[in-house]
DNA sequence: ACCCAGGAAATTC
DNA sequence: GAATTTCATGGG
């Protein structure tokens, strides 16, 4: 049992259940003491919160403390960005964009790892956050390496990569197993360079994901912004065009700026939980 | 039975 | 090229 505390700065704030439960991870669980049991970087952990720091805890012994994991965890909740100084910009531009911060004001938008991010939201496509979940922890227990606590890494490319669609049925992704196939095959031939693409000018980066089978502006977008952290990005489901047309009307995603993938984040999240806007 | 879901590909006009 | 239909599956 090993334990990494980490003090956020003084204006800034980190929710789990807001982050970890607004749509761009699929695989954290809450626990009944308000804890959050997940899989990132192959690490089995139990995150939590007291006060302003963040509390990881590992049941594994070879998860030494060591100022790597540390770091490794501050990235994973994007814990080196200033959360309380964006969500100050973002307000500015709209009276509604700060009420949607206000409403969940300790969102933060997750690095997760880009093959996780890229295959979550290949699932996602055409489906519902809740079945999402479902399909995306069955691929994780019946291809991923066991953990301990019923908990499963996320399964490696090279691993999909030479199985058969009939041998992804058990996940009840239906049409989606090919192109999750074909994501894998693409990666593990190098097709598709994942870090590569992280790094590309955006229009490019966009061009490469599509490449893949079932991916297309939305999916990529999704991949960029949660899997290689490219803030810019503005993902537009079905919500966000609702959202876009009855909040933000005479705005597109460009005039929130550089950040906006945060604000997208905080209006997709304010407007899932308040569909009542949307009733007419 | 019908409609929807963090869309994209195939087909048709 | 833009608009429409189809795709597999589960839930409401």
């Amino acid at each position: 049992m090993s334990e990494i505390r980490i003090k956020l700065a003084e204006n800034d704030e980190l929710n789990l259940r807001e982050t970890l439960d607004c749509g761009q991870s699929f695989r954290w669980t809450e626990n009944a003491d308000g804890t959050f049991s997940g899989v990132a970087f192959g690490q089995y952990v139990i995150a939590s919160m007291e006060n302003n720091t963040l509390i990881i805890n590992s049941l594994k012994e070879n998860n030494e403390v060591n100022e790597k994991n540390e770091r490794l965890w501050a990235y994973y909740f994007d814990l080196n960005l200033n959360y309380g100084d964006i969500k100050e910009n973002l307000s500015c531009i709209h009276p509604i964009m700060k009420n949607a911060a206000e409403f969940a004001p300790g969102i933060r938008i997750l690095n997760q790892e880009p093959w996780e991010a890229l295959c979550s939201f290949i699932i996602s496509q055409n489906n519902n956050i809740k079945r999402i979940k479902g399909i995306v922890n069955r691929f994780c227990t019946n291809f991923g390496d066991d953990l301990g606590e019923n908990l499963y890494s996320f399964p490696t490319a090279k691993k999909i990569s030479a199985l058969s669609e009939s041998d992804l049925s058990v996940l009840g992704a239906g049409y989606r197993s090919e192109y999750l196939i074909d994501a894998a095959q693409k990666t593990v031939t190098g097709e598709l360079n994942l870090k590569e693409i992280k790094a590309m000018p955006i229009a490019e980066a966009r061009q490469e994901l599509q490449k893949v089978k079932g991916i297309g502006p939305k999916v990529a977008d999704c991949v960029l912004l949660y899997g290689m952290h490219r803030l810019e990005c503005f993902p537009m489901d079905v919500w966000m065009k609702r959202a876009m047309a009855t909040l933000f009307p005479s705005m597109s995603p460009e005039d929130f700026g550089e950040y906006a993938g945060i604000a997208q984040q905080y209006i997709f999240h304010y407007s899932r939980m308040n569909t009542e806007m949307f009733e007419s």
